[in-house]
RNA sequence: GACUCAAUAGCUCAGCUGGUAGAGCACAUCCCUUUUAAGGAUGGGGUCCUGGGUUCGAGCCCCAGUUGAGUCACCA
């Protein structure tokens, strides 16, 4: 057995797997274990009077262990929570036989491993609700030791906190810090009640193509991928707008999708290539409705997760309570800048931009230049729950026009903590308008905006046979939950945020080292030594790489016979 | 992409002007009675991220790289 690559704790659990099943004991046994409670159920339910819960079977994995003599207490986790059991000699063996206790707990399980109790519960002096054993049952042995974070009135000693640890290895994260799994279930109710509140009202939910041939709805950058029997690239969605909206044109009345989007672009704290957004569209309504109803909707989630609208997010409160003011995009840049952008044309904006100190480029036009303005001076203001609203129409190519002014959409953009959180419109439905700012996209586009949006042609067949006034909106799943968890990095409200890959050295196989006439025996012994390709072991200095080799056969009682030196200098000639 | 910071035992972290690598937890052996971030005794465990350089001598200083975190830029 090679065991250099293991550390001396994994050896030894792997040694206490072979005694497991020496004394006949399955480590991974097959059959299914009924359980009669959980954790909590057990904490709640008892009642030291009544003297209930005789008989309960409770599963869970070892995360803590107090042995003295015989008798030992250890902590079980379930997925609820973690419970105390007891465990003494004499009621686990009445026989004559004490192996399960003395050598089965005591000596081969170890913190991490899967095991089932069959026993009564009772209260120990200390006040702790404890299940005393009168069967253990061995569910799963853990090879690997796991972080030992320890819990004494609310402060954490000896954290796992590593992010990279954190991020590559969830599952341990998970295990051992309870209120991850907390956030996700957090994550995982707010889809629920946004889901619900839907539902409520008779919208339909749908599912949409992930790989489209335009990718279309957004400015984005796209992932590229390759059809072969089609032989045709395919992009990743980025958004599924167009295919919500030929629904709408279908005659749904109302239909939303929780979509995966990928786009090619950076990641820090608040992206990841691949999130999730959702988008809603809602025939016959217009943005005002849609505002109403996304502060509904928002404030439902936080009522759900926290039972109350306040929430806190970071060192603040954000009231969820609605109605959110609404302020126009003019009225905000007025106020936080003193400029009147009204009537303004591209020239007359790229001053304000100089006097405001803000950068721009030449690609910019009057869409980008205000959204510079805006997102430099006025985003950070809204804390608390604000519509801002009445976009200008080179920003939102898929927009209606402004009722009232048609130099303006009716799109608003929902900000709170400083952020954007959804975006929504009446949505454009008039197919020659819309043709023509695809077509003003296109210039754009050979100006070198390379967010810009390419024409899906279909999509523009499908307004021409007629799509009803519509609102729609759409908003970031994860953004919503960092701020309802509380959470300042996306990667914490991600199972498996994108990594790097993790990268393994380079390492020769063992016919490699055959070749050059070395035992089997000792390539891990070199590969232990710091060895491992060939090309590396033949720039070693021989001598030194003796000494190495025959030092950890000692280190580590191989009992391998010593090569001379001779041999040695002989393999890397 | 730029800058700043970090990497030492399974985990959390110390480590003095540059002089033989440390603690707590975990692990092993032993003692022990309903204990609680259990206690006591003893012990094992390290490529100090990698590669160069300076030096009699590098965990520490210098250079380059890897990975991560943060700030900014870009991007919703």
């Amino acid at each position: 057995m090679n065991n250099l690559e293991l550390s001396e704790q994994e050896i030894i659990r792997r040694k206490s797997l072979e005694e497991l099943r020496k004394l006949g004991i399955d480590p991974y046994p097959a059959e299914e274990y009924k359980t009669t409670h959980h954790s909590t159920d057990i904490k709640e339910q008892f009642n030291e009077e009544e003297n209930n819960l005789q008989d309960v079977v409770i599963a869970g994995r070892i995360m803590s262990r107090r042995i003295m003599g015989k008798a030992s207490f250890a902590e079980i986790q379930d997925s609820e929570g973690r419970i105390q059991i007891y465990l003494n000699r004499d009621e686990l063996c009445p026989g004559e036989d004490k192996t399960l206790y003395n050598t089965v707990f005591k000596k081969l399980l170890d913190i991490g491993d899967f095991i089932g109790i069959k026993g009564s519960v009772f209260k120990t002096q200390m006040g702790e609700i404890t299940v005393e054993a009168k069967e253990l049952t061995v569910l799963s042995k853990s090879l690997r030791p796991l972080p030992i974070v320890k819990e004494k009135d609310g402060k954490v000693y000896d954290a796992f906190s590593d992010p990279e640890m954190r991020y590559r290895q969830r599952y341990v994260d998970l295990v051992v810090n309870p209120e991850v799994r907390e956030t996700f279930k957090k994550r995982t109710l707010l889809i629920q009640t946004i889901r619900n509140f839907f539902n409520s009202f008779g919208y339909l939910e749908v599912e949409t193509p992930v790989l489209q041939p335009i990718p279309g709805g957004a400015a984005a950058s796209p992932f590229v991928t390759h059809h072969n029997a089609l032989n045709i690239p395919l992009y990743l969605r980025i958004a599924n707008e167009l295919y919500l909206k030929r629904l709408i044109v279908g005659g749904y009345e109302g239909v939303y999708e929780f979509s995966r989007n990928f786009r090619n672009e950076g990641m820090d704290r608040t992206h990841n290539p691949e999130f999730t957004a959702l988008e809603i569209y809602v025939a016959y309504k217009d943005y005002n409705w849609m505002m109403d109803f996304t502060a509904k909707m928002v404030e439902e989630v936080a009522m759900a997760l926290h039972g109350k609208t306040e929430v806190q997010v970071g060192d603040r409160i954000i009231d969820f309570k609605t109605p959110y003011p609404k302020v126009t995009m003019t009225d905000a840049i007025k106020e936080h800048t003193g400029f009147d952008i009204s009537g303004m044309n591209e020239d007359q904006l790229r001053e304000v931009c100089d006097k405001l100190d803000i950068e721009y480029d030449d690609s910019m036009g009057k869409g980008k230049l205000i959204d510079a303005i805006f997102g430099e001076k006025c985003e950070h203001h809204y804390i608390q729950p604000t519509f801002i609203t009445d976009y200008p129409v080179e920003m939102s190519p898929l927009c209606k026009k402004h009722r009232e002014n048609p130099e303006l959409t009716e799109r608003f953009e929902l900000f709170v903590n400083g952020h954007e959180l959804a975006n929504a419109y009446s949505e454009l439905n008039d197919p020659i308008d819309q043709r023509e700012r695809f077509e003003e996209q296109v210039k754009l586009l050979e100006k070198g905006d390379d967010e810009a949006m390419y024409i899906d042609y279909d999509f523009l067949r499908a307004l021409e046979y007629g799509m009803p006034p519509t609102s729609g909106m759409g908003i970031g799943i994860d953004r919503l939950t960092m701020l309802m968890t509380n959470s300042p990095s996306i990667q914490d409200v991600l199972f498996f945020p994108q990594m790097k890959p993790e990268k393994k050295p380079e390492k020769d196989g063992k016919e490699k080292f055959i070749e050059l006439g070395i035992p089997e025996a000792w390539i891990p012994v070199i590969q232990k030594a710091g060895f491992l390709t060939v090309k590396a072991l033949k720039e070693a200095n021989p001598n030194k790489l003796h000494q190495d080799i025959c030092g950890l056969n000692k280190k580590f009682k191989m009992g391998l016979k010593n090569p001379s030196k001779e041999d040695v200098a002989g393999w890397i000639a």
